[in-house]
RNA sequence: GGACGUUUAGCUCAGUUGGUUAGAGCGUUCGAUUCACAUUCGAAAGGUCGCAGGUUCGAAUCCUGCAACGUCCACCA
């Protein structure tokens, strides 16, 4: 392109899509490819960011607009420093909200009730097609805003791979004791028809009726509540300990016939209650409040459930009740206890009623078979690299979380989000992890039921030499011991009273010969079963040998425990089936019968190891547990086949979320994982403040539980994006500016700035078209000054080398100078995560002294080409983690040469190593001398435009010179010109008519100012401190009042401060 | 009820271990513009740093209390 055509102004909306085009095809966006495209990639040190997935629920807001622009500069910055960087991208297909959308979707095109009507596979259909939609939206959307990432590695958090780890997390959590089903009090959402964890619950402010009344007539205390109709479900009163109003009714049991219900209270006595508030007695329903449910079970309080998962009343509630809703029951209630005298007091007070986070709908508490992840749950630690465990140690999935950030192997920042952090670990309760909707990870339980229930006896065979002697056989086959024979004869005894179908022995001598002896003379048919052998431990072991040790992983090429349980697990299926409805004996051995333990009793490897083994050891020996077998659950990472039924049931979504960080590098896949390991702990995480609980806290516990690591090093939080007002940006109120309406109008460049600048972690920014607006127009200026340098300078100067022992003029001198710092706090700046100020310092040296003094001065004189293409190709390199589309447009247009989104961080400006010798402090007192002539100028009403343009400054110089024409002056004005071109012109420029006074000593001005200055610059606030560091030391009150610490503290700053000066001063020397 | 923030120019915000005269952008006012850029340039005005105490030679910065606003968590049944 002739630089002559060069528009005017930069037309963002025609270049950028060529721009991104370009960089998508070089590949540079594959850190696997850095390397073809730039040897120093070659080995180079990884640096990782995932992206936080965007939800397939739609389209991207500024929220994802601000995330993506500060992760591409991180990227951006980070490839450039010579990282081989890899920002993983992809998208969440977050469950329940989804299918809530597509759901309501659905209802809008007539269709009453999705679940119902379509099914299961029918509606996970059109789920599906809506998330692709929006799927190809979002990554649209993300290239639109210039992201560097490489789509080919999309990852999706409900993929095969994604479900892999999935699986592999969940069954390891089951092992490990921490998954577990259980019947608790849960968070339901009846119209939604599934359960809620706690963070998904939100409080809204209301009003309601507190109503103060007696179960009965003739019931002795009263009771307030805002909800009547769970009442039914009352199985105790509390009252406070010390309340003697009520002292003589603690530990009685009292009936009542509430509303036509009979109902049983216990009255207890608990601190919890508040003997202040109402009538200081608690109805106590233990079935539909967590806190009574903590109640109930510190007391032993029974739980009736009152409500049913239809939000409606159940049968417990009576036949006048059941089938209403909640209101119409409270509203009968009131009415028939009114009716009774029973109602004291009736008063409005404000009360939080617990709604689902997405949608108005009100939730409620109902004891529920859930399953659970248990966070206070003590579990071995497989391995684990924090540093305070070692393998084998024992902690909860609470401790490892805590552990991470307080030991600041997880920064957060802004740092006060710690406390809020720990705040949440702390108060975190067991977290409800499966949903009752279709959309997500099925749950991988599967189980096997049998038409009958089959009764199995364990018998366990007598002693060998070995078991006499504690030690493990390995594969030896020994008879029984003198000792074990007479054991098998006992256990016949004690077994005398039952009659078996069927007796099944391992294949083992001691198994068969204890068959013999212990039901000898009894008419039972024999099968032996090789399946019921013990472990298979490939070599006789010693004593020393633990059973725990090879739970997973198999012992000297033998079998694990997960082998055995495999087995046995095939056995089971097989009796299930074939002998339906039988009595069978079963003599097996010790791992086998663990494994029994696992399949049927829903324990872990881990506890029966731990408890059952050892404690009740002398208890098998008496032969006789009984295992009922009526079904088989199975915890397993894929399907195990026909015959099985999976658990209908999903994850929470945020389980998937959690393992992001590992699952997306190729975790559990070992081949891939190797591949990607390096990767992990990621970088730096990325994100909003408002899911710090929700998944920043879920991937500290996931990566911690799973790899003993931490996910990231990093956390920085940024703030939420709001209108101009403050207010949250909301379809209702209409005040939502989409990405996409600004982009195509302003560039992506300054939608990108306006979100970056102005900005800190942590902080909620308000942002207005005006102020994109204003970013444009620098986006714009940045354009300009390259125009300017394009066209003024020779294009075979554009990567000409800059010799800088030539620079000699001030201006010069001064500029470069300035590059240097700028580019040395900018890096500073951006590595600490101060991506404002860093842009602040970019933008003034750009704005105020590149554009609004060198440039000015560079025009009145030549040969200052190789500066110019200098500055530039360095201010492009700079600029390009902020504004890459036209950044890397200008390159492009410019001809430096390849692509700049890859150029080395700082690369030419290695050479500027030097330029910290050189003198420039003077420059700074000539640009006030200007400042004044031109104030003095507006002030004398010299002719403007005349004979001097308005903003320049050099022109304003040599004025300056003019003005009086006499020896002192012409000296001044032969200094300045030297100082500035760094020679004595032979003539000067225009004639100037007109007088103006001035009393400036520019001579003065020239040698002061010197070292002291420069350092200042370039070490910032060093110098300062020092002296007032030492100063306060030398102080005698403060050495005596302050501790020894804070002395010693401010000494050894002050050796380092001390030291970084002194390295400084040497490097001037040089 | 508990915790955490915020309060600096008309507006949006910087102000990193306390240290000369508290900064920027926008806006306002005045002025300039044959120039790479009117998407420009120059200048000016505008601040008891929320309030009240305290520590210090020195406080926007540290401590205490108060107020207003905001957010999160918990919840009184």
């Amino acid at each position: 392109m002739d630089m002559k055509d060069l528009p005017k102004a930069y037309d963002a909306a025609a270049v950028e899509a060529d721009i991104f085009k370009q960089w998508e095809e070089s590949g540079a966006f594959d850190p696997d490819k850095l390397a073809e495209l730039d040897p120093r990639y070659k080995d180079a040190k990884p640096y990782c960011i995932v992206l936080p997935p965007p939800n397939r629920t739609g389209t991207l807001h500024l929220g994802h607009a601000k995330m993506l622009a500060i992760e591409d500069l991180l990227i951006r910055f980070h490839r450039m420093l010579g990282k081989k960087t890899y920002w993983v991208p992809g998208t969440d297909h977050a469950a329940l909200a989804t299918q809530v959308k597509v759901e309501q979707i659905l209802v809008k095109e007539g269709i009453k009730n999705p679940r119902k009507d379509l099914g299961r596979e029918k509606l996970l259909e059109r789920i599906d097609q809506f998330v692709q939609k929006s799927r190809d939206t979002i990554v649209e959307q993300c290239k639109r805003m210039g992201s560097s990432m490489d789509w080919k590695r999309e990852k999706y958090t409900l993929d095969a791979e994604r479900n892999l780890a999935v699986n592999t997390v969940f069954k390891m959590m089951y092992e490990d004791g921490l998954i577990e089903r259980g019947y608790r009090v849960v968070n339901w959402d009846p119209t939604f028809q599934t359960t809620l964890s706690d963070d998904e619950v939100e409080h809204k402010e209301t009003q309601a009726e507190l109503v103060t009344f007696t179960y009965d007539k003739d019931f002795p205390i009263a009771i307030s509540t805002t909800r009547p109709e769970t009442k039914f479900g009352d199985t105790g009163v509390a009252v406070h300990p010390d309340d003697k109003r009520y002292k003589k009714f603690v530990g009685k049991t009292l009936t009542a016939n509430f509303c036509g219900k009979q109902i049983t209270l216990k009255v207890i006595a608990d601190e919890a209650v508040d003997p202040k508030f109402g009538t200081g007695a608690l109805g106590v329903t233990p079935a539909h409040s967590l806190i009574d449910a903590d109640l109930a079970e510190r007391h032993g309080l029974p739980m009736v459930q009152v409500i049913g998962q239809d939000g409606k009343m159940t049968s417990e509630a009576g036949k006048d009740f059941e089938g209403l809703t909640t209101i119409e029951a409270r509203k009968k209630i009131v009415e028939m206890l009114e009716k009774q005298g029973c109602v004291q007091k009736k008063e409005t007070v404000p009360q939080s009623l617990l709604i689902a986070q997405r949608g108005e709908s009100p939730v409620e508490q109902l004891p529920m078979r859930q399953w659970f992840v248990r966070v206070n749950k003590s579990f071995k630690l497989r391995n684990n690299t924090l540093g305070k465990w070692k393998k084998g140690d024992e902690a909860t999935l609470k401790e490892l979380m805590s552990y991470a950030v307080e030991s600041k192997q997880v920064k957060i920042l802004p740092e006060n989000f710690e406390k809020i952090y720990f705040h949440w670990v702390n108060n975190l309760r067991d977290w409800c992890i499966s949903r009752q909707i279709w959309f997500g990870h099925q749950i991988p339980v599967w189980y096997k039921r049998f038409a009958n229930t089959t009764e199995l006896t364990f018998v366990t065979h007598g002693s060998t030499q070995d078991n006499i002697n504690e030690t493990y056989s390995g594969d030896s086959d020994l008879p029984l011991a003198e000792q074990g024979r007479q054991e098998a004869v006992k256990q016949g005894e004690l077994l005398a009273g039952q009659n078996f179908d069927l007796v099944i022995t391992s294949d083992l001598q001691r198994a068969v010969e204890t068959a013999d002896l212990t039901f000898a003379g009894r008419k039972v048919p024999f099968v032996q079963d090789a399946r019921l052998r013990e472990i298979d431990l490939g070599s006789p072991i010693t004593k020393d040998m633990r059973l725990e040790d090879h739970v997973v992983e198999p012992f000297q090429g033998g079998e694990s425990c997960k082998d055995v349980e495999g087995r046995i697990l095939s056995f089971l299926e097989d009796v299930g089936e074939k002998y339906p409805g039988k009595k069978i004996a079963i003599i097996t051995h010790m791992a086998p019968q663990l494994a029994l333990e696992v399949l049927i009793n829903n324990k872990s490897w881990e506890e029966v190891i731990r408890d059952d083994w050892r404690k009740q050891k002398p208890k098998a020996w008496q032969a006789g547990w009984k295992y009922v077998l009526n079904d088989i659950k199975l915890v397993a990472s894929d399907t195990p086949g026909e015959g099985w039924t999976r658990d209908p049931d999903t994850l929470d979504t945020w389980f998937s979320s959690g393992l992001w960080t590992f699952s997306t590098l190729g975790w559990p896949d070992k081949e891939k994982w190797a591949k990607e390991r390096e990767y992990h702990p990621t970088d730096v995480l990325e994100t909003g403040y408002d899911i710090l609980f929700f998944w920043v806290a879920r991937m500290i516990l996931m990566s911690t539980y799973v790899l003993g690591e931490v996910p990231f090093k990093d956390v920085y939080l940024h703030g939420l994006v709001r209108d101009e007002k403050g207010r949250k940006m909301s379809k209702s109120i209409g005040n939502v500016l989409d990405p996409l309406d600004l982009i195509p109008k302003y560039g992506t460049d300054a939608v990108r700035l306006s979100l970056v600048m102005g900005t800190s972690p942590g902080m909620d920014q308000k942002l207005s078209e005006d102020k994109i607006r204003d970013f444009r127009n620098f986006t714009n200026k940045l354009w300009n000054i390259s125009r300017y340098i394009l066209t003024s300078t020779k294009s075979e100067n554009r990567n000409s080398k800059l010799d800088l022992s030539e620079i000699k003029t001030l201006p010069d001198q001064w500029i470069l100078q300035r590059l240097d710092i700028v580019w040395r706090r900018v890096t500073k700046k951006i590595e600490s995560y101060e991506f404002s100020t860093a842009g602040d310092e970019l933008r003034d040296f750009t704005w105020g002294d590149l554009a609004d003094w060198y440039l000015e001065i560079s025009k009145d004189k030549e040969g200052k080409e190789e500066i110019l293409n200098f500055i530039l190709r360095n201010l492009l390199i700079l600029w390009h983690p902020f504004m890459p589309f036209v950044t890397e447009y200008i390159w492009n247009v410019a001809g430096f040469g390849g692509l700049l989104m890859i150029k080395k961080w700082p690369d030419v400006l290695d050479e500027l190593e030097k330029v910290i010798e050189w003198d420039t402090s003077s420059f700074y007192k000539l640009r006030d001398l200007i400042v004044d002539t031109r104030r003095l100028r507006a002030e004398q009403g010299v002719e403007p435009g005349k004979y001097i343009s308005g903003a320049t400054g050099s022109s304003e110089l040599a004025m300056m010179s003019l003005i009086k024409e006499n020896e002192e002056t012409f000296k001044k004005r032969a200094r300045l010109s030297e100082l500035i071109y760094g020679e004595v012109p032979d003539g000067w420029p225009a004639t100037v008519s007109g007088t103006i006074q001035i009393g400036i000593d520019v001579s003065g001005t020239i040698d002061t100012e010197k070292e002291r200055e420069k350092i200042q610059r370039e070490v910032g606030q060093t110098v300062s401190y020092i002296k007032s560091t030492e100063a306060k030391l030398k102080n005698k009150e403060f050495a005596s009042k302050a501790p020894e610490k804070v002395v010693n503290d401010m000494k050894n700053k002050l050796e380092e401060a001390k030291a970084k000066l002194k390295a400084l001063e040497d490097r001037m020397k040089v």
